[in-house]
DNA sequence: GTCTATAACGAGATAGAC
DNA sequence: GTCTATCTCGTTATAGAC
């Protein structure tokens, strides 16, 4: 009993997989927008309603693969992140921002589909939340180890913002100064803004040497939310280089 | 004979305008992916081999968008960046950017379309580089007219990035020290980022003070290019508030 | 119970003959 | 410019295989 069991999970896994790596290869192909739940059938040899055993509908299976992609940045920001844990040096912050963009060049598709344009009609559901906000957290881990190691100058902020940063404090990061969260999450949306406009064409014919823009930038970015210089920004120990 | 023409060109003119203008309501409902000739056509009571007297092809109607999108943007960057021409304060650089966010959150299905995911199959062509330069060419100005009333404090450069810096500046700025145009680059991909992020739902359920957040933001990205205070960065002055 | 296959629906796109 | 025949799509109901 438990072997068939098992041998039945096992097959639902594996189909599961395969859906969702044929609906990645036409993610590449066609954009999210186009994405069939007919063509990922046809092409895998099934009928189209026997996916419905899989996913319940289109949109869960576009959810799946958003999950999926959060995940896999996640994970590579989290191991990024643990290399040297606890230190709290500025090389940490700028090895985890190239882990992120590394995987973003490797997975631009992928990409495209969490961080690009909302596809029309869809709305995320609340399942995507959690693995949206892991790179996140791990910058968050970081700036915290380095406030812990008294490595952190906490920046200036403006009275008007005062409100809006203790809440974001208070949501994201209670044991952190506010104006350090609220930096942070400027930091978090201009870092990706770095990976996006290469990613999306917007440095084309304009930036040459993107790697070392945006080592460059994202220490920088470190600086503003009160990173210390932990040692040169252009060190050559890079995630993957 | 030449009111004739006129005529001609004026009903041509209305036409096309009018193409256009459904082919954007087309862009917010469906998406640039699933742009189509036909159902532009249906829904102005056209046919839709009429369509390609004005747009030779779909690929053609969807550049026509993306150059109207720069154009709209760069118009409102430019204006912005007008007021106070040649003032060198800090206050410019904020306002560009608002003006540009507030143009955004207006237009954020033309926002996808020029600065979100890549149309599948659509590669743009020439026309496109100069309409999509004008922002950038604003933000360069006004640092520029920083620079002139010696109101920048160049920042620091990595050696690994002094080649691509040298490149860059003689590219887009050979008057300003390629230091700042390095960090301009950086800032201008950082700015649509924060935008982005707050248009693509990434700040849902995280950031609520989203204009005082982006604009404390634009402030200390202004400063990593070196510009100096020049005034309160909240202050009450937007560009449309 | 778990899965796949057949057939069908209503809506929409598309190609080509006229 | 029009009309029609033929595609696609998401989704469901149903029937049968393991």
């Amino acid at each position: 009993m438990s072997t068939i069991r098992g041998a039945r999970e096992r097959a639902r896994i594996e189909v599961t997989a395969a859906i969702k790596d044929e609906a990645r290869k036409q993610l590449a192909a066609e954009g999210a927008a186009k994405l069939s739940l007919r063509a990922v059938a046809r092409e895998l040899g099934m009928v189209s309603s026997a996916l419905y055993r899989y996913f319940p509908s289109r949109d869960d299976l576009l959810t799946a693969l958003i999950v999926d992609a959060y995940d896999a940045v996640g994970e590579v920001a989290e191991a990024a992140g643990a290399k040297g844990d606890g230190r709290p040096d500025a090389g940490r912050w700028t090895a985890v921002a190239c882990a992120v963009r590394e995987w973003a060049l490797a997975h631009p598709h992928e990409y495209a589909l969490i961080y690009g344009s909302p596809v029309p009609g869809y709305t995320a559901p609340q399942d995507t939340v959690g693995p949206a906000s892991r790179v996140g957290l791990v910058l968050i881990g970081v700036v915290r180890d380095a406030h812990r190691a008294e490595g952190l100058a906490v920046p200036a902020l403006d009275p008007g913002l005062r409100p809006e940063a203790a809440r974001l404090a208070a949501d994201l990061a209670p044991d952190l100064p506010p104006a350090v969260v609220a930096a942070l999450v400027a930091a978090w949306a201009q870092l990706f803004g770095l990976i996006s406009f290469e990613l999306f064409g917007q440095f084309n014919r304009v930036v040459d040497a993107r790697e070392q823009l945006f080592r460059h930038a994202v220490h920088e970015i470190g600086r503003s939310v009160g990173l210390l210089e932990g040692r040169a920004p252009t060190g050559a120990d890079g995630p993957g280089a």
